[in-house]
DNA sequence: CAGCGACGGTACGGTTGCGTCCCGACGTGT
DNA sequence: ACACGTCGGGACGCAACCGTACCGTCGCTG
């Protein structure tokens, strides 16, 4: 992992891995018949673990933690280069995608689906909520911030962001937004409300 | 740029770029010194490009214009091939970190500049907004939805996501927000103000 | 037309990585 | 002690790529 972290999955080499573990090739390759195999099970072993998020009462108590727990795992400098590193090289390689689909992405429908459906049963979230939509807004803004613009992220910010979450989950899952017609590259709108529910 | 997208940037070769180009490797290098100069030209030309972002009269609207905007160009396969393979390899590499930093993060913050003091001016966000968390709020779940988990958006669904997401903002920018004891995003559909102070 | 400079292409040595072959080391059973 | 199977390591042939040296071509200019 830190081989695939330092170069990167387009230029790992099985003579690094082998030279970085202080075996010889021969030792790989009798494990693993190429590199596509070595990088799909490490990152099943590593990715594939489930984990229960914990209820903590409310909508917002559960983003925050699931918010701690996302920032402790991107926080890792291995994870944090790894990861977006295999999302961008998945695009290529149908392999790596449907492995980081059955390990990433399902584990976070999964507990995105948690998380939303006692929100739903909460009454907090209407009952018709795209679990899709949700996942974007939960998981986008602390991806971005950690993964692709690396800026750090204080704990003590994470109530503010489960917060802004939340408020986005509770207008996303409103049936429809009525206002909005077609002016919209036209210019000037006279305002008329922002809330029109 | 079809090269790049076709193998990523670790993979990248002079060679093959000139085959593809048609021409020798001379002609390349003749133009570029290596291809670390190659690929940092290429971006800074594609997504060097500043736009106004049209003032629509509201957030919501402004928020729709920037999604269109951004679902456009993250649509193109070959954007959606290169942004996320530049943004991994530009962890590893200082170079391609300050100029994707120069042409497409600087880039966002001026467009995420102008949107929330718009919105400031129109007193729908508060004075204190940090730019950096409505940045985040503002291209993480679109970022998340089109490069990362590349599933498709339908246009329609844009509104929803704006109105989602200038509901984060409008929480984000909240002087503070007291944790635990009080539930009153628990139940409440915040919807009824448009301006904190 | 001759000279000149820019340009593009081919060919070359050197490096790196792949995948395989063969050999020695080690432990085990007879 | 000896045969045997397993394991790891060094070495090999092969292919891709790098960066450069050399050479032919083209267009301009005197």
């Amino acid at each position: 992992m830190q081989e695939l972290a330092a170069v990167g999955y387009g230029r790992l080499s099985i003579e690094a891995v082998a030279r970085r573990a202080g075996v010889s090739k021969t030792a790989v390759y009798r494990r693993w018949r190429s590199k596509l195999e070595l990088v799909l099970e490490i990152v099943s072993a590593a990715a594939g673990q489930r984990f229960p998020l914990p209820d903590t009462g409310d909508l917002r108590g559960d983003l925050e933690m699931l918010f701690l727990i996302m920032t402790r795992a991107l926080g890792h400098p291995l994870a944090a280069q790894i990861i977006p590193d295999l999302l961008a090289e998945a695009a290529r390689n149908p392999q790596i995608a449907q492995t980081l689909q059955g390990a990433l992405r399902s584990n976070q429908r999964d507990i995105g689906g948690q998380l939303i459906g006692r929100a739903i049963a909460r009454g907090e979230l209407g009952p018709d909520t795209d679990v899709d939509v949700a996942v974007d807004l939960i998981v986008g803004p602390l991806y971005w911030r950690l993964a692709v613009a690396r800026a750090p992220l204080a704990v003590e910010d994470l109530p503010r962001l489960a917060a802004a979450v939340a408020a986005a989950l509770e207008v996303a899952c409103l049936p429809s937004v009525p206002d909005e017609p077609d002016v919209r590259l036209s210019g000037v709108v006279p305002m008329a409300d922002s809330g029109g529910s």
